[in-house]
DNA sequence: GTCTATAGGTTGATAGAC
DNA sequence: GTCTATCAACCTATAGAC
């Protein structure tokens, strides 16, 4: 019998060092592989190679491939909490606060969102996920939306606007400048506004008439 | 000798039906196949029984299969000119008509771009494609910001902000949006604001301060 | 849990007739 | 230009020793 149904979360409580390592060095191996290569081009062998284990090994923790593609997903995932995160303050350092925690786990969720998309067993599972267990952008939108609806309600933000459309539009920015970045290069991503200057944007945007102003 | 570097453009001014209708069928059994299982499932095999060629057929008009989804990629990217058409008119009619018009044009080529993100030939490929020929979302973002500035000149729209980083916002949300449906599923995109709520919302955002007003 | 060795099945690509 | 037939390479997955 073997762990190959490990869902990734195995010692998830555990402190210190894992049994081996040999299990996080095959996760971290494909992930990079994944960058270099892209998904079609991701073998076991190559995995294995990478990681310093045997391609026996590969197949006794994850099953199948695809199920070693599976848990780079969830892992790629699983930081996605953390920007839900509640958060107060002013909203010129929220906005800023959460588009760099947004743009940070991006960068680590698109490469195993795109490897899904190679493949549609692993398209359709990451989207029942997604959708069984209520997760995805829009939860992002519900986070900075009921923060800024608390901001219009202080006065702090335009009341004349949807707090969701506008919480669409700040992850919306986000999501395109990582995309760019990682589809067609960090040199690209440069042709763009940058974060700093969509969040002074957005700031002026939202600012009530009457206040912050030319 | 064969044609299999093809660039596709090859009987792109001629009017009426081309030669047989096998290039075009290949290529259009490939976005199909794409759709449906992802770039790593693509079989050259699957191909040419999708579109009713055989598979010799598929290798001699596009050489290999990274020539058949480069085909496919520019086949994608084709489109693009046409978002970049200037346009005059009402900020909101116009704001409306670049949004639907840029979501059209992504659900293609968003379903090119992923699969060039399966294989590090292409991808680096589809870039270096884009940096030669100026492509890329940047060229929306300068031809919206174009759009954008001549209204702020005209007075129509709000001068204390970057029109480039309005039309970025733009752009974000509709990729967003595309990008969303595409990889987790029509339904789940009814969990965002829709198209029409964020045009309505950016042309509140735009309008200077005394003139639209809740 | 990790390794080696190998089986079994697919797949991309080619050759040559029509 | 399109087809059929076929090859050579590769990759996933398994079995069994340690």
């Amino acid at each position: 019998m073997t762990p190959a149904d490990d869902t990734d979360q195995a010692h998830a409580r555990r402190r210190g060092r894992p049994p081996s390592g040999g299990r996080e060095a095959i996760v971290a191996a494909t992930i990079d592989l994944l960058r270099e290569r892209g998904a079609s081009r991701l073998t076991t062998r190559e995995v294995a190679a990478r990681a310093g284990v045997s391609e026996g090994s590969v197949f006794y923790h994850f099953g199948d491939r695809s199920g070693l593609l599976t848990a780079v997903i969830n892992h790629g995932l699983r930081a996605f909490g953390e920007v839900h995160g509640e958060r107060g303050g002013e909203v010129a350092a929220t906005l800023d606060w959460f588009s760099r925690t947004l743009e940070g786990f991006l960068d680590i969720a698109l490469v195993a969102m795109i490897a899904a998309q190679s493949d549609a067993e692993l398209r359709t599972g990451m989207a029942n996920h997604f959708l069984t267990n209520n997760l995805g952008p829009h939860r992002g939108i519900e986070a900075l939306g009921a923060f800024l609806r608390r901001a219009q309600t202080a006065g702090l933000v335009r009341r004349d606007v949807e707090a969701e459309s506008l919480a669409m539009l700040v992850i919306g920015s986000c999501f395109l400048r990582v995309s760019q970045q990682q589809m067609i290069g960090a040199d690209y991503a440069t042709k763009f506004p940058d974060r700093e200057e969509m969040v002074r944007t957005l700031t002026t945007l939202l600012t009530p008439a009457g206040e912050g102003g030319a």
